[in-house]
DNA sequence: GAAGAGTGGTTGAAGTTTCAACAAACCCCA
DNA sequence: TGGGGTTTGTTGAAACTTCAACCACTCTTC
């Protein structure tokens, strides 16, 4: 497209990189999809079933979880509404704020992340982890922190 | 969670990269779409602008397109209807064979591409490109190259 | 202690994606 | 020449996400 006063564009290289990078994200959801179905759940599930199992009583504010799990609570609620109805999460209300509710990881929940773990880190460990050079891999570490910390910089 | 058998678990490290990677990720898309949005597109529909936009004519049949972003053919079929819908691209028979279609670009998806692209290209470098040491972003073109080769590999 | 502002979470409808089934056209080969 | 198998693209329903509105509760502040 024509040069405009002030766009820049990004260099050939930059480009390709960048467009890599979509395609490898694209690829590593896919990897990790794949996996997690025959479990049936999906990344956004099974990544709900860890933080759960992470947190103090496995459970969470609903709030809290959306955060953690970097969902809209709208969509959180459905989805755990669905979870709910297969037994993987209860709902409990909060006594201290009694607008609150936690997510609670059940036991048959909790078993479903025990199943399905070994696989999804095996699946991480394929197709990123043991696919990348160790030094490549550190320097992506710090990529991605720096791509956290935009925006953040002047709030801190 | 207890180590069993053969599970490898991720090193701390490595988790955490992992985790940093997952969030980067959300984080970019989150901004990109901010963005995007205010030219009324997502970055699928976007994607599949500039891909017609760089085509031989400026299209492309549906299914080399749904190769190039990634999609599946129904949800470019359902995407492509949208778009049409809006004017930005049209539906073409192609002659030679007759089960197939090209999507082309129109001259008002070309405009809109024109108006969202500086913009878009901006935000990417914020976010991206600039946000990233330039040897680490070096970096994360190989690693995501191989990513992508991952899988391929015996297939060649 | 009650009005107003803010927070936590849900709801239902509209929009989008996925899934399985399908029709039309092509390809091959006898 | 006319089956059978494959490829292309669409369809409609089910599943999921987004969006705006909403209720219930808490936190001020006067």
């Amino acid at each position: 497209m024509s040069e405009r006063v002030q766009a820049r564009w990004l260099t050939t290289e930059q480009q390709q990189i960048w467009r890599t990078f979509l395609l490898g994200v694209a690829r590593i959801q896919e990897h990790l999809d794949a996996d997690l179905r025959r479990h049936g759940l999906d990344l956004a599930e099974y990544e709900i079933l860890v933080c759960l199992e992470e947190s103090e009583g496995r459970r969470l504010r609903m709030s809290e979880l959306a955060e953690a799990v970097h969902q809209s609570r709208s969509r959180l609620t459905h989805t755990v509404s669905r979870m709910e109805r297969r037994g993987l999460v209860a709902r409990v209300s909060c006594p201290e704020d009694r607008r609150g509710v936690w997510a609670q990881l059940t036991d048959a929940g909790f078993e479903l992340l025990r199943s399905a773990a070994p696989s999804h880190v095996e699946s991480v460990r394929e197709v990123f982890v043991e696919a990348v050079d160790p030094d490549d891999f550190a320097a992506l570490g710090r990529a991605f922190g720096r791509v956290l910390s935009v925006g953040r910089e002047s709030a801190d």
